[in-house]
Order: C-alpha cells, then structure tokens, then sequence
DNA sequence: CCTACCGATCGGTAGG
DNA sequence: CCTACCGATCGGTAGG
C-alpha cells in the first residue's frame, strides 16, 4: 500500500542538506558542493534532482512560508476576540518555528536572494502573512481591547520582528517547549512588560 | 588647521561602499569587484587601503556594535527608575539605528561570517549590549514594575527582535522619525497592545 | 550517480 | 591607483 522510501528520497536528503546550510551560512555563503558533501554525493550528481540553486531556495521558501499561511490565517479569520486570535496566532508561529527551526530561518532571511519571477512570489506571501497580524490588530482596535495609538505598521512590525526573530535563539533542546514560549510572548507583546498593578 | 580631507578619504568611501553592499546584498553575496565597481576603482587597488574583505567587516561590525554600547550602556546604569531606563534604551536603540540603518543591518546580521578572533570580539560586545537590557529588566522586576514572570531570556530576546528588526523596515525618508518610533515601539513592548483599560 | 570538464568569477598579490 | 596575473572555487553540463 505505501510504496513511499521507508527513510529519505534523493531529492529529500539535498532538501534536507540545504535548509540546514543555507540557514547555518546563507544561501549565498553556501556552495552546491557543500550541498553535495553533505549528502555524500559529487556535486554534479545534485542536478539529476533539482534544476538549480535558485530553484532549491525558492521550494524551501515557499514551503516554508506556506506552512505559516497554512496555521496563522484560518485563526486569524476565526470568530474569536481579537484577544484570543492574536494569542493563537502568536503561539501558532512559534509552534511552526519550532517544527523546523531551520526552515524558518531561511524563510526569514534568504528569501532575499530569490530571482524573478520568484521573488514576486515569495514577497506577495509574505505581505499575506504579514496582513493576517494587521487584521487581528485593526480588529481589536476597533472593539476596543487594542489601543488605538498602536494599531499602525509600526505595531506590527514591532510584532512581526519579536516573531521573525526567534529562529536565531529558539533551541529544540532548550527547556521552553514553543507552546511555553508562544505564551510568554504573548503575554509580553499583548500586555506588556509592566506588572499589572495588584487590586 | 585642518588638514583632514575634505569630503572622504579613500578608506572611508571603501568602508561606505562596503556597508551598504554588505547590508543590501549580505557578506558572502558581495565581492570585492562589487565594491570596487561602486567606489569606482579596480579590484587590486582595494588593497592599497585595506588589509582583507574580512578585516572590512570586522572593523564595519565594530564600530556599529560600538555606537549601540556607547549611547545604551550609559542609559541602563543610570539613576532613573527601570521604566524610564528601558523607555530611553529602547529610543537610544532605535536612534542609533537611524543614524545608520545599513550599519546596523550589517551589525546584526553579518557579525556571523567573521573569523575568529574577530568573531569572538562581536560576540562579546554583542552579549554586553544584551546584558544591558537584562540588567535593566532584571532592576525593574525587583522593584516591582515588571512582571517577574516574563523576566527571562524569552522577554529579552523578544524585546531585543523586535529592536534587532527595525533596519529591515525603517526608511529614512518614511514620514516617522527615529524619536517617534522609539516610542510608540516603547509604548507597544512597555505597556503592550492592551488597551488601558479606562477608569 | 560518476567522470571529466566548461567558462566565469573569486580574494588577493607583485611590481610598477 | 593601474597592469597583469595567481590558484582556487563557483554553478552547471555532456555523456555515460
């Protein structure tokens, strides 16, 4: 019934190798021979998988970027309060983040190096995603549990770059599990560092 | 009197060339032909005023990491309460990011590609300037006006990724300056989104 | 997936 | 700061 491989594909493993290298170096930084030492092939071996360098990025970016879509934009259009949406949507991100830490990163910071007409792609995933926050923000402005001074990009951004952030610390062997992690962002980019004052 | 050169020394116009490829195209995405196609000069004539592409990042890496411990660590061992520290450490921050946004993305982003012992000498100083705001945080919990349970690594490193962003959005033509987003991202990671509730 | 290779580009240098 | 160049490495390919 499955006829799946049991382990890795080829094509697998030079995926695999290549989210690990260009989030440890850089896609520019890395080398298809890297690439190949890594898999334990010859680097001209790689092109009977893929089409190109560029190509390997772009399926890692775009993979990656979707896999946030995927968890962030149904919360963010769910009927709960903008409180709770942005909790969810908070604590989903570093759930994703923590499901492949590498990934992220390169989701993150290589995304830069794609070409047209790739790079279109990415950026206008990206802005999706980017919109999700904004929506959950001007929501809950508009029923008043969000301060309106702070509904701007500027929010967001302050938001979106805590988020985009957490691949460079985030450990898989660290003692927070990203739903612990998730929690304690949320509570500091909801309600602040301030001690809420006892009553 | 002053015999210092006018507009730019060679040196500087190679240092100003390398920080804004190197922060726009990364460090391993920039060649030295690169540079010296913007300084209008041909590659081998570089290294009449340079040692190596790795000393330029190093000293660029440096003098950024610098101006950030210059203007903040002063702030975070003053006499103001926690919360007027943390307030003016993050403008300090941001202000120091306007000042040079394509240094400061340099500063936090291509610190890795160095070698030792310059890799070492960033970390150092990188870690110093954290320290500052975990020593500020830390200060604010024992008097009671931050939260003790977000005092952890997690709320520095959220606090200093939504700092450690800014370069990749902030423009110096956009219509907020440095000073107003200090605070409104003051206001956001201070307080929080949460609206305060009225009374 | 290997052998054998392509032209292009890399960081850097000697000598002027 | 230029001329002229070095050996190493780059992404990728033809043919098996």
């Amino acid at each position: 019934m499955n006829s799946a491989p049991v382990v890795s594909s080829a094509k697998a493993s030079i995926f695999d190798a290549a989210v690990r290298l260009f989030g440890e170096q850089g896609y520019t930084g890395t080398s298809m021979r890297d690439i190949a030492r890594a898999v334990g092939v010859l680097p001209g071996s790689l092109y009977a998988h893929i089409d190109s360098k560029e190509t390997l990025l772009s399926e890692i970016v775009d993979e990656g970027i979707t896999s946030f879509l995927h968890r962030v934009e149904p919360l963010a259009a769910s009927d709960e309060d903008a409180l709770g949406r942005m909790r969810a949507a908070i604590k989903a991100h570093i759930e994703v983040v923590g499901e492949n830490p590498e990934r992220s990163q390169v989701v993150f910071h290589q995304w830069r190096f794609l070409d047209e007409p790739n790079l279109s792609r990415a950026i206008e995933k990206r802005r999706r995603y980017e919109h999700a926050f904004v929506q959950i923000l001007d929501s809950g402005v508009r029923t008043g549990v969000f301060n309106p001074r702070l509904s701007g990009r500027i929010a967001v951004f302050t938001l979106l770059g805590a988020l985009n952030w957490t691949p460079q610390w985030y450990s898989p062997t660290g003692s927070a599990t990203p739903s612990e992690i998730g929690e304690i962002m949320a509570d500091t980019l909801i309600t602040g560092l301030t001690n809420p004052p006892s009553r």
